[in-house]
DNA sequence: TAGATTGTTAATCGATTAACAATC
DNA sequence: TAGATTGTTAATCGATTAACAATC
């Protein structure tokens, strides 16, 4: 689910969501009209809580801000990316190269997020051996062994819901260590193997949800 | 972002993100075994709290659960799906006919979910006039004309970060109620219209965050 | 009847927001 | 100096959790 209970550096779950957007926002500015940002201009810009942004800069900033000028716009930039672990590479595999799956292994972004995918696992010999976007896809019996002598940390399950418990347990055997799940179950997972959810049917649920609402005030 | 203010029928957002997860476990039960089902086993197979989900079945259930059962299984799925909006279909369009955009345009999921996306637009000339799962791609400038004849309430973006905000004031001009944006950006619209934020980038970020702490607690 | 489960009211916990002193 | 912004401490708000009476 969304909601979890740690902390990271003091930075809540909630907090952490909000980091992407500050950071793609800063990016998004002309660096030459703005060398310097703060709280109270992002926190506009983003139609956010001006202390909440603070607070949150204040949790991820090294160098901190300056009363009157704000943070220095490179430096928050290379702070935020640091801390979003975006300089870090997790190598990265895929199981399940169907519509949704193929779009992820296509994506260039995520190289920039600190993640690589390195290569995609399915069942379906038709696809087996061809390769997306340069990487090869594999078949499932290949999986352990491979993740195991590249120490891969992450898998990406996007699976039909049926089949995901069954490639998370494989993924666990492979010794991953966090798993992004796009199939709308709930996995069981060993106590030190991380969930993160990416459920489309319940992100749909909530926006239509909100449709029906809305449309009925009208 | 995540949080959001509202509360839908006494739901809170939170709980109606782990709606869809009792639904689909409710739904993978064996019938026969099941015919009754309790919050306490719900609780337990999803790793949530008993008293949590005993209110959020009791928000959702029409005719309540017996004391010693539980609910009749039967029942709280139709309650659930009902609850969630499954039953009455929204028309959608998606902007952005990359391999995402792809992706979406060819999952067949989404209509039991309640949503039916009718096409796609784009403007990459080479793609215009072709169709992706038997759903037209057609270019830009017939996007206005088309949703206001067709009542399209739901608009998805799937375009270029850059170009989010632009495609965004599009679907506002041409009447949608409802925007489900994929791009990692934040999107300024007028009050009346809801966007609902799917971000890869931010939930990528939570992961590693999560995975870089907890490597480090070895 | 005994026990499991429901539904509700009260307590806890944590995130957001407000207030304010410090500082460039 | 005056004013905007920072960083921190306290107040508020809401969701989760606990406690408990009601009931099949």
């Amino acid at each position: 689910m969304r909601n979890q209970e740690k902390d990271y550096s003091g930075v809540s779950v909630q907090a952490l969501w909000r980091l992407p957007y500050y950071l793609n926002y800063i990016k998004s500015l002309d660096e030459a009209k703005y060398s310097c940002i703060s709280a109270p201009i992002i926190a506009k810009a983003l139609n956010l809580n001006e202390v909440q942004v603070r607070k949150d800069l204040a949790a991820v900033s090294n160098s901190g801000g300056k009363p009157k000028t704000g943070y220095v716009a490179k430096e928050l930039i290379s702070d935020l990316e640091e801390f979003l672990g975006y300089n870090s590479v997790d190598e990265a595999i895929l199981v399940g190269v169907g519509h949704l799956g193929k779009a992820l292994l296509s994506y260039q972004g995520f190289e920039n997020c600190g993640l690589n995918i390195l290569m995609g696992f399915d069942k379906d010999e038709a696809i087996i051996g061809t390769n997306v976007c340069g990487k090869q896809i594999l078949p499932l019996d290949k999986l352990k062994d491979l993740c195991w002598r590249m120490s891969v940390n992450v898998g990406i399950i996007t699976v039909p819901a049926k089949e995901a418990q069954m490639i998370c347990d494989m993924l666990v055997e492979a010794g991953i260590r966090a798993i992004w799940n796009f199939a709308p179950v709930h996995l069981h997972v060993p106590d030190y193997v991380l969930v993160q959810n990416e459920n489309l049917a319940a992100s749909l649920a909530v926006l239509s949800k909100n449709l029906t609402e809305s449309l009925k005030e009208k």
